[in-house]
DNA sequence: CTTGATGGTAGACACTCGTATACATCGCTG
DNA sequence: CAGCGATGTATACGAGTGTCTACCATCAAG
């Protein structure tokens, strides 16, 4: 095994590995233009400076390299992320940081959240299904975060995985608005806080069982007899 | 103006217009494969047992294609589904009532649903705004229903609005799960439900300045100074 | 009956594409 | 040095595509 250099994720120095251009000439031409399905093998290679036939040697078909490129993003993404909500030591205005810090996070890499929500709807099942498990694995995070930061006390662990689930997604689609819409990002970014708090305040009052929660959610507790 | 048959929207009787024979096909290939902008002219031409050049008959485009098409997804959601709403005429169980509408719908129509939501994070510009907009629509719709029926006493309208905008979208995309995992429909459908009764709960107790809410919610209330 | 427009068809041209085969480097390992 | 695997390149072929031009059918208006 591993008879020539070790092809890892690039040691340092010299310029980007064919493989590499290659991931990144998809994630552009993705971004700018169509699904990762659709981009031409040919096309790539154009845009990589590479021989159409390379592509072949890293990858045996476009899903493939759509696959590798998911897992990629999919550590770009969730690497920092942890790492940026950990800078978070106050419990207070949780919400608006980490929010802020993600949308920080896709000003500086608008290209991976366009493709990745592109694709989380797209047309190969295999990649869907890989975003989603990315993504579920940063509503994980951010699950064991609300636990332990005790931002919603008293609320059973499944609920909030799926509350976390639901506000990762909304975060990340909201992110394709801010990048699209510079001048309203404030407003959104209000928006999707706005939400959060909502829906964690909600859960929460729900859970105690606040008499103003049944006035809205009456399904099955009580049938009126 | 007029000289000839009034091609509407199909009057009656006679099979199906060609252009009409052209947006079933690509709403069916779309579904199952690709994305709408990704279809071929001859590929379409076939699935409708057409000649290839009939498609510059009716359209110019397959952008022109694609619009046409959202324009009449538009009606063919909005209107059955208002009338769906109405339909429900206690306050009580009302979210479960309407997401079980909603879902029951897009068992009969997933092709709509299918493509809905591929487009709405999509590559063409112009059919994701058109999609927004009419998703936007229904969102209206559902604002005015929560409004009328009292659902969210003391919610301002603005806030109202936003909530439905959400809770549009988000159901929207939960129609895909539905759709594509039969036997967790149960469990999707209470997750859905789950989550706007939270919303509606914590905007409502947020707006009324609960106690609670401000463990949660301490943005910009008051600074640590 | 003629006219003209609308919807549909047929054939052709110039492309692009995916991929197969064969050849060229380069660097490691023996 | 000889060999070999990994990477990149050149060429070529067949299939599929968008679209142009030209031709046919139907039908209403004059």
């Amino acid at each position: 095994m591993s008879k020539h250099k070790d092809i890892g994720p690039q040691d340092e120095a010299a310029g980007p590995t064919g493989r590499e251009k290659l991931l990144s000439a998809a994630l552009k031409l993705a971004a700018k233009s169509r699904n990762l399905s659709t981009i031409g093998v040919r096309e790539l290679g154009r845009e990589a400076g590479l021989n159409p036939n390379t592509f072949y040697r890293h990858f045996t078909d476009l899903d493939d390299l759509s696959m590798a490129l998911i897992d990629q993003l999919g550590k770009e993404l969730r690497v920092p992320l942890q790492a940026l909500r950990r800078s978070i030591v106050s419990r207070e205005e949780n919400a608006v940081r980490t929010v802020e810090l993600v949308f920080d996070f896709a000003k500086d890499h608008p290209d991976v959240f366009i493709v990745g929500v592109r694709e989380l709807y797209g047309a190969s099942p295999r990649v869907r299904e890989a975003l989603r498990r990315t993504i579920g694995e940063v509503a994980g995070d951010l699950a064991e975060d609300m636990r332990v930061m005790q931002i919603t006390p008293g609320l059973d662990d499944k609920t909030a995985r799926e509350l976390a689930e639901v506000v990762a997604v909304q975060t990340f689609h909201s992110t394709l608005d801010y990048l699209e819409h510079p001048d309203q990002r404030s407003e959104i970014l209000r928006r999707v806080v706005q939400f959060i708090n909502a829906l964690f305040v909600g859960a929460m009052a729900i859970q105690a069982g606040l008499p103003l929660a049944t006035m809205v959610s009456t399904q099955k507790l009580k049938k009126p007899d």
